[in-house]
DNA sequence: TCTCTAACATACCAGCCGGTATGTTGGCTT
DNA sequence: AAGCCAACATACCGGCTGGTATGTTAGAGA
């Protein structure tokens, strides 16, 4: 009857989902107990205090949401900046409206309390970290199988591509409008084609 | 001895400085009085509520920061795109970095409120829509004087200029390393002459 | 079966929050 | 010079917050 994992786990989803809809300080321990079927009690069993939960959504929930959204699926394509556009493609088109409207989780949490707390900071900053070096590899290997220009820096593009996918997401949320959406994808995949050696020219696999 | 407007902007001023230090939600009204030389009393009489406060400085502050900083300067730069690029590296060079690790103060407000309140959103929109309105006059204008190619479309480049703008700051506040503003004033540029006119003038950092 | 610890529930608290009620005072108006 | 109201100050409040102290109970081990 009782299972400590599915428990925690409870918490830590009701929270997220919680957290996400109106913010870390606009949320009460109160009202995320409320969402499961448990008490105050069970909270601070798991979860030493309030913030003790929000490290654990930024090390467990946001690093898993960001490699299975963004990272993971890259591995399936030939060309990797093809991957990178295809996905942020099917990204808006399998988010919700709803979805679109609350932004990036991690982007929200990183706003909202890197500069109070300086362990949400370095938590938050790591999984972005992961986001980057991960999406820098895949470039690399673009780079190195003829993909795009030699010159390029698959760093500094990582970082630039990183900042758009979450970027895109902070300005559909304030301008509530997915169209926009549309319109940045556009210009992200212009950037990409920019940098990429045409196929003609291409390197033999 | 008794100057109202002065009291109200010196209200207003240690609100923005406070919120923009710690969030809007972690701000508390006795702290801003407390940054002043008044008291409770004195802000309850020019703002009927803690959130028409955040509604004044959407409406007044951040609006006049985002013409002052980003719009207003391009008018002096005979090609608009060689403009939006200087601005943005001048901006990178005469941020302080204690600013730069607290990110773009409408981005904050923005990712915190605007999902929270409805009249936040609605301000903090406005200021984004007029900061993306502009920048397309000035794309508008150097694509008619060919210094983009003709086929662009200025209100899609002009969303991703300034979704880059925010962006930028969004990520430099999240990894806490300005080098990545300067890779992301690169990419920028980068994409910025990838669609300018190549033979008509030339674009130099 | 008895014990004992982890897994929860219940009840409660000090502290701070936004907001209000009620002062007091400066200074223009007549 | 008296009146008067905006411009502030002071004192206070109910409500909610994160957190704690103290239960109670499930269930694995002996």
């Amino acid at each position: 009857m009782r299972d400590p994992e599915r428990t925690r786990a409870s918490i830590l989803g009701a929270a997220f989902d919680e957290i996400y809809h109106r913010g870390f300080h606009d949320t009460s321990v109160n009202e995320i107990v409320g969402k499961t079927t448990l008490t105050k009690g069970a909270f601070f069993h798991y979860f030493s205090t309030k913030n003790d939960l929000g490290y654990a959504i930024a090390d467990e929930v946001l690093k898993e949401m960001v490699l299975e959204r963004w990272i993971r699926p890259l591995a399936a394509y030939k060309n990797p900046v093809q991957g990178i556009i295809s996905r942020f493609r099917k990204i808006i088109e399998s988010t919700p409206d709803e979805h679109m409207a609350l932004g990036c989780p991690l982007n929200n949490l990183t706003q909202e309390m890197s500069s109070v707390d300086p362990v949400f900071r370095e938590k938050l900053r790591a999984v972005m970290q992961l986001w980057i070096s991960e999406t820098e590899k895949y470039l690399k290997k673009a780079r190195d199988q003829g993909y795009l220009n030699p010159d390029v820096n698959p760093r500094q593009v990582a970082e630039f591509v990183v900042m758009v996918e979450e970027g895109a997401f902070a300005m559909v949320k304030n301008l509530r409008d997915k169209k926009v959406y549309w319109s940045l994808y556009e210009s992200l995949k212009r950037y990409l084609e920019s940098i990429s050696q045409k196929p003609t020219e291409q390197l033999s696999a």
